[in-house]
RNA sequence: GGCCUCGUGGGAGAGUGGUUAUCCAUCGGAUUGCAAAUCCGCGUACACCAGUUCGAUUCUGGUCGAGGCCUCCA
């Protein structure tokens, strides 16, 4: 079958071609893990996991290589564990589990390769020394640097002139640089900063060499997808292209690039000070994981996305409502028809919703579940609930209604729902006996 | 200041040079002892101003508005 994707780099859907339909590969910039993850960093974790989903459909599961970094060396790392008095890998560690543990709650399949940068060191540290020798980058001062001149086409993939990026600059260049625009490969670490021995002394790397190297050691020189957020494009990205190119002298690092759009909380930009800032774990305090995922494919994924309570609220409902009709946990995971073809539209999901809503719950089910839904809407509030005292209101309940008590049974239901539980009657459609549900007000 | 993305009905959100997106909410009805839940029915929107066209929400230009990035930063 056909995919189409948009790819950043040309700025257009193209139909894909993997290199190797046999051994498709995929690399997605993962977290820097010093922190809870947000809500924001969940985007492209659910979005290129649908990607995977999808191109194993296409193209058989042993086919697809999914390579997803954990970024554990970086100075907000430092940062944070000199905060804490605790040791860098205390931060990383915890932070790592952590993050697995949040997201494998949003229903997103494990990467097939999961590597660090604390793991990599040699592996970068040889493709700086390529670059020197191909005279693409310099020491100065304990650091090493790319030169962006030396390369014709940077900027590619964002789309910028080296002299726009000059005149446009707001940053105060450092004096070590040759050009204005030259980048770190390598910095200079003091005695209490973490770091490895190099030619260039005991230092560290840069921000994007870990992608360039970790990218090449897993998927190769070139391979078919890189993802991540659009936040990245610049200059994450356009400085692994330059990267990896100018070491490996390919026309390109990867043939498609694809990047996720923004997410706003309550129409306002996510931010600490501005106190919105939503970790993904808070929310599955509050919400199953699911209703998160599948709020999340509400929006096309290169489409901002504005995460409010309400947008929330109404995925639990319609997940409520299909999994009351048919359940994934019961069905065989198929991608089929309509879903399928807005799937392989650019990962159109906002139009996979509305083909599912159009479908018999049975093949629904099948779908739903093969986008890595399980059908599981427990929620996560409950435990505060003495589930057998309720239980036991319901059936003195059921009994005043034996009665025709309709005053002692509406008592009951008021002082349930005062304490938030709201509950729902309905028949047997066999026998037309009384049944009544109950669940934690929204 | 430079580069870029976006602006669809009450809300969310696809799409299209001329034909019902879809979902949620509202409203009306059925059902219910009354509610909730459930079921049925109802919505001609596409920021503004020009231009191209037989015809534009869909193409082009401009205006206004929202948002992102601008090199060590998350």
């Amino acid at each position: 079958m056909e995919l189409t994707l948009y790819n950043s780099l040309t700025k257009s859907k193209q139909v894909f071609q993997p290199i190797d339909p046999a051994d498709v590969r995929m690399y997605v910039c993962g977290p820097t893990v010093y922190d809870f993850a947000h809500i924001g960093n969940a985007r492209p974790i659910i979005v290129f996991d649908v990607l995977y989903r999808l191109l194993r459909h296409v193209y058989g599961v042993p086919h697809v290589k999914y390579v997803r970094n954990i970024t554990d060396v970086d100075d907000k790392i430092n940062a944070r564990a000199k905060e804490e008095g605790v040791s860098i890998s205390d931060v990383t560690e915890r932070t790592t589990r952590q993050f697995h543990e949040d997201i494998s709650a949003l229903g997103v399949l494990p990467p097939d390769v999961e590597p660090t940068c604390t793991s990599h060191i040699p592996q970068m540290v040889e493709m700086i020394e390529v670059l020197i020798a191909k005279g693409h980058a310099y020491e100065a001062d304990g650091h090493v640097l790319f030169n962006t001149p030396s390369m014709k086409d940077y900027g590619e993939l964002s789309r910028r002139s080296l002299d726009e990026m000059v005149a446009g600059a707001r940053v105060e260049v450092a004096t070590y640089k040759k050009d204005p625009t030259d980048f770190v490969l390598w910095k200079p670490s003091d005695d209490e900063t973490p770091g490895w021995e190099s030619p260039w002394g005991r230092g560290r790397p840069g921000w994007h060499i870990e992608c360039s190297a970790m990218a090449r050691e897993h998927l190769g020189e070139v391979f078919d997808i890189h993802g991540g957020g659009i936040d990245l494009q610049f200059p994450h990205h356009e400085n692994e292209i330059a990267q990896s190119r100018c070491a490996h002298d390919t026309k390109v690092m990867a043939n498609v690039w694809m990047h996720n759009g923004f997410l706003q909380v309550e129409g306002r930009k996510m931010s600490k000070s501005a106190g919105n800032f939503i970790t993904i774990n808070e929310l599955l305090q509050k919400w199953p994981g699911e209703v998160l995922r599948f709020n999340m494919l509400r929006t096309q994924y290169r489409q901002p996305i504005d995460w409010t309570e309400k947008s929330v609220q109404e995925s639990w409902d319609v997940l409520e409502s299909w999994y009351g009709q048919s359940s994934p946990a019961e069905a065989g995971p198929a991608l089929t028809g309509e879903v399928l073809e807005a799937l392989a539209d650019d990962m159109n999901t906002p139009r996979v919703i509305a083909a599912l809503h159009q479908m018999e719950p049975a093949e629904r089910a099948s779908n739903i579940a093969a986008l890595g839904f399980a059908g599981d809407l427990g929620d996560p509030r409950i435990g505060s609930v003495d589930d057998a005292a309720v239980e036991a209101a319901i059936a003195l309940r059921l009994e005043a209604f034996g009665n025709r008590d309709f005053a002692e049974a509406d008592r009951i239901r008021d002082e349930l729902t005062a304490q938030g539980i709201q509950l729902k009657d309905s028949k047997d459609p066999a026998t037309g006996e009384r049944l009544t549900s109950w669940e934690l007000k929204r």
